[in-house]
DNA sequence: TGAAAATGACTGACCAGTCAGTCACAATAC
DNA sequence: GTATTGTGACTGACTGGTCAGTCATTTTCA
């Protein structure tokens, strides 16, 4: 493994449990196993580490979105496909590596207005993308009546983002079983959105 | 307004632009038109300061749900209580006020866990409660089919967090109608929850 | 041997918290 | 009514510590 890789390695973790501000170069480089100079070698400043942090810890989400791609490619797009968007995420959610690095993007968004904007365009963008995607393939063999919800697929992603949130800050106070839950919210959106039960 | 209030109101600001770390209290005492000195004499240390900011930003927050607790007091539960309940809810999104303050604890819950609860303890659970309440009586009558849902309440806030923190971090790069949105969930919701639409 | 990489002591800016001193006003004395 | 004394809220210069970023020196390696 590179030193820079070490670097952003370390220095993932600091940021994201102690936040831009209060995390020392000191101490990203002693955890990376290097003097501090060598920080200095590879990041022109603090603040580019910071954004080739995010960039970095942003990587694998946006792999697992691209795989999830893949997932049920061909197949024919329902409320099946729903519970199996959010089951994929479910596992992810539940490694951890999602709700730290939301929360940091969140935490730091004022002051590096880029990284929520790399953060849409990298996470949410392609995740709305996909859920159009269902909800329109969905809607062509009418298991979806997608007209209610075309234009505001985010209330797709709403339990996503609670889900990883609740995980990072309220797990010890009242527990959330993630997959049960947006196994919950897929049953109560797809019937939500079948024309069956529309009412008058 | 005494001179506690204004370096509290001052503070706010501060901490909820810049957050815990970046925010000196050289420029809260500045704000508020006081010296330095006089913000130790009010609080005994930045922490305690933040914890007083925080403390006191969520009152009018648990202000606000305690009204929602008068609307429909009495009137039949159903969907339309829930159109109601969202509808109360974006007029205060908008005001921007909560979504300062959320950002705010979602960024410092991890140096202070104690605002987290706080914050649970303040506005997500007697949010739930409301929404419990709504469900319940709703399954009583019929209207909803609230066992789907009933462990689950916070399906139904997952909308609020995300248009909250849409509208404080995506609103430039695509904006949310925050009101419509909330509608559409609600339409979708209440009837994925209505017995009505339920298949076999 | 010499260039490139790495080091870590050092500097200067920054800031939380302190505290000796001020002063507007209240209480008391005459 | 006026002078004297007392009070404590308020001030802001100061201290001690921290930390981003630098650079002269050392180490590595081809």
């Amino acid at each position: 493994m590179t030193k820079q890789q070490r670097i952003l390695d370390a220095a993932i973790d600091i940021f994201t449990t102690r936040g831009f501000a209060d995390t020392r170069i000191d101490e990203v480089a002693e955890r990376a196993g290097v003097a501090k100079g060598t920080v200095y070698l590879h990041f022109d400043s603090k603040e580019a580490l910071f954004q080739a942090v995010v960039d970095n810890a942003l990587a694998p989400i946006r792999t697992a979105l691209e795989l999830m791609d893949g997932v049920g490619h061909g197949d024919p797009v329902n409320a099946e496909s729903l519970h199996r968007f959010y089951q994929s995420i479910s596992g992810f959610i539940e490694t951890g590596v999602p709700g730290a690095i939301m929360r940091l993007v969140i935490a730091e968004s004022g002051r590096f207005p880029a990284i929520a904007e790399t953060y849409y365009k990298t996470i949410i963008e392609p995740g709305l993308g996909h859920l159009t995607d269902i909800l329109d393939k969905g809607s062509k063999d009418g298991t979806f009546n997608g007209a209610l919800i075309r234009d505001h697929p985010m209330a797709l992603i709403a339990p996503v983002l609670l889900a990883v949130l609740w995980r990072e800050m309220f797990q010890e106070i009242r527990p959330l079983d993630t997959q049960k839950f947006l196994q919950v919210f897929a049953d109560m959106a797809s019937q939500g959105l079948n024309p069956q039960g529309s009412r008058p």
